[in-house]
DNA sequence: GACCTCAGCGCAAACGTTTGTCCATAATCT
DNA sequence: AGATTATGGACAAACGTTTGCGCTGAGGTC
């Protein structure tokens, strides 16, 4: 416990004040206090370190950022972290790197262009050592001015062609879900898109739709509705799908949350989730299994990304050479399909 | 865009380097670059900012805070982030600092009170101007230690004795829970009781206990089930309670999440969640109201308490006077409890 | 025309670390 | 015993900003 036995200084502890108190220079203090103490009496460190202790000494992390150029940051950007999806991604991401230590900078960047950038720049004026892209779209032309920056970076969640990224195989998911659903005998299904400047929006929908074609039954773009990501989207979305004129039996989307929006939707409409009205959802977050309806959803190794992309961008920063990585995706198959019998 | 029309300087571009480029002397580059450009002519502001621009400067935060001492960050400590309430009060606090021209940093202590000292730790030392911390806990002494610190702070979510603290009224939330379900005829009922070490467990718990006793109801010990926030929690917990020799009728959770979680475990009981349990979570996440069948919850303005906490901790840093804020919950009432006649 | 004012800018110190270099002392070797 | 080598520690510079102060010269006042 910091107890203040040395009243003497009240002012913040710093390398200088603990040297003044020991007796010693601030450098011996530095080294005393540093991982590997070179260079000083073992007894000289041990009465330093204590001391240190004792006044309640926090390294400045200012000052050694300033000196050394390393920060050992690393700066994490996501559309919103009230998607449970992404929050299981960064926190994959802020165990591994605490574990690793190095420390996480997460901001915000809702899928807004302009706002991806002042958050960027944030974390580059912040020094950050590296970068974990939950964000990319194919609509914003970051990278080229991020590569200009030297700082390593990697994506994940979502891809870019030619950059290192974390993903799991999105136009495999998309293939599960429609498998799936094409092995009950549903012909007729609409689809809650997503974002289609987002990689997983893009291909989920797309392995979705290439096997419902390849079968025989092409998905009409009218059955396909883009969306957000969250709940309110999905509700919408399949609002509009279910007053088409020829009536879909299943709805594939894009993520559990826009499912469950759908659910709602269906719900609302009085048609009953499961036996006359089908929904698939990504992801698989923990409480699809709990619902009311179980829902049925193409798991995705959320925590997994995240401490693979951590470790993919340390090896970056060491030198090492890396590669892509695309997950293997899992159908889980509930009650929300199961009972459409 | 900064473009590289200046390729003389490739190193990291400082204000030296931009000083040097325009020929003129660092301290006036450092003044045309700050808000009020004082003691520089107008001319020379305007063209060190476009250089600056062009070179694409960005100032570097470690020394900004080194000098002034002060980093207009402020530090964020949530149990953790894929908790949805948690993750849009933190989404209401990084928007409302944002937009006031402050950062944050936030880090997830999983209610483990090591974590929480070393993240606590961790953000002093990168020398936050001020915390807002959303996991305090009745068994951690955390709080001493920080006044020591003279770092300004705001509690939100939970409360604790002689703190300010931003939260809703977790006493009144559960006593509308209670009368709800007394309304509705039942008499025998469990709760999944959350972390009695959390304000928001403890509260919400006792408001519904005392509200069912005085109505003559009291509910026993073993129909009390403490647990954590999350879907397993409330399913491990409700499993527990679906055992017990008289069933209740009806379930009472500590957030919408372990609410679900008990939806999971009542299905699977063979029981229909509405009208042979009723169940009412507590949160209003925007998921509750689309659920097959509609969660009756407890509504607590998360969002609002995220903003009202960023301005409180400004306040105080301002030097104003403030006090804590109780925010009014109110009850949604939908089909997991009036389907229940 | 001498004096003052003040705008515009340069100078230098300081923030708290880290680290290469150097010096004194003590220990080791021949 | 003298020369050499570790060893433990001091010294000082540097990282990129900010900011109080001082200097210069142009314009205004009497």
């Amino acid at each position: 416990m910091p107890v203040s036995k040395h009243p003497s200084l009240t002012g913040p502890v710093t390398l200088a004040s603990i040297a003044a108190h020991a007796g010693v220079h601030v450098s011996t203090v530095s080294r005393a206090l540093s991982a590997q103490p070179d260079g000083v009496g073992p007894e000289t460190v041990e009465r330093i370190r204590t001391l240190a202790h004792e006044l309640g000494y926090r390294r400045d992390a200012a000052a050694h950022t300033l000196r050394t150029g390393r920060t050992r940051m690393i700066g994490v950007l996501v559309p919103r972290l009230t998607d449970v999806a992404l929050a299981t991604i960064y926190d994959g991401i802020d165990q591994t790197a605490t574990r690793l230590g190095y420390n996480t900078v997460v901001a915000n960047t809702r899928d807004d262009v302009e706002l991806q950038r002042s958050c960027l720049d944030l974390l580059l004026s912040r020094r950050v050592d590296g970068l974990i892209l939950g964000d990319s779209r194919t609509d914003s032309n970051l990278m080229p001015e991020l590569q200009r920056t030297q700082v390593p970076f990697v994506l994940v969640m979502r891809r870019l062609p030619g950059q290192i990224s974390i993903t799991t195989d999105d136009l495999e998911g998309g293939r599960l879900a429609a498998k799936h659903l094409l092995e009950l005998g549903h012909k007729r299904v609409g689809v809650v898109a997503g974002d289609p400047s987002a990689s997983t929006g893009a291909e989920r929908t797309r392995g979705f739709r290439d096997t419902f074609a390849k079968a025989g039954f092409p998905i009409p773009d009218e059955y396909v509705i883009d969306s957000d990501f969250h709940v309110g989207g999905g509700r919408r979305a399949a609002e509009r799908i279910l007053r088409l004129p020829v009536r879909p039996s299943a709805i594939f989307a894009i993520n559990d949350f826009t499912a469950i929006g759908v659910m709602g939707a269906v719900r609302d409409a009085g048609l009953q989730v499961g036996s006359e009205m089908a929904v698939v959802g990504y992801n698989d977050l923990d409480l699809a299994e709990q619902l009311p309806v179980g829902l049925t959803s193409v798991r995705s190794p959320l925590t997994e990304m995240g401490e693979l992309s951590v470790h993919t961008l340390l090896d970056i920063l060491q030198g090492k050479e890396v590669r892509s990585r695309r997950l293997r995706p899992v159908l889980m198959a509930r009650a929300s399909t199961l009972n459409s019998r």
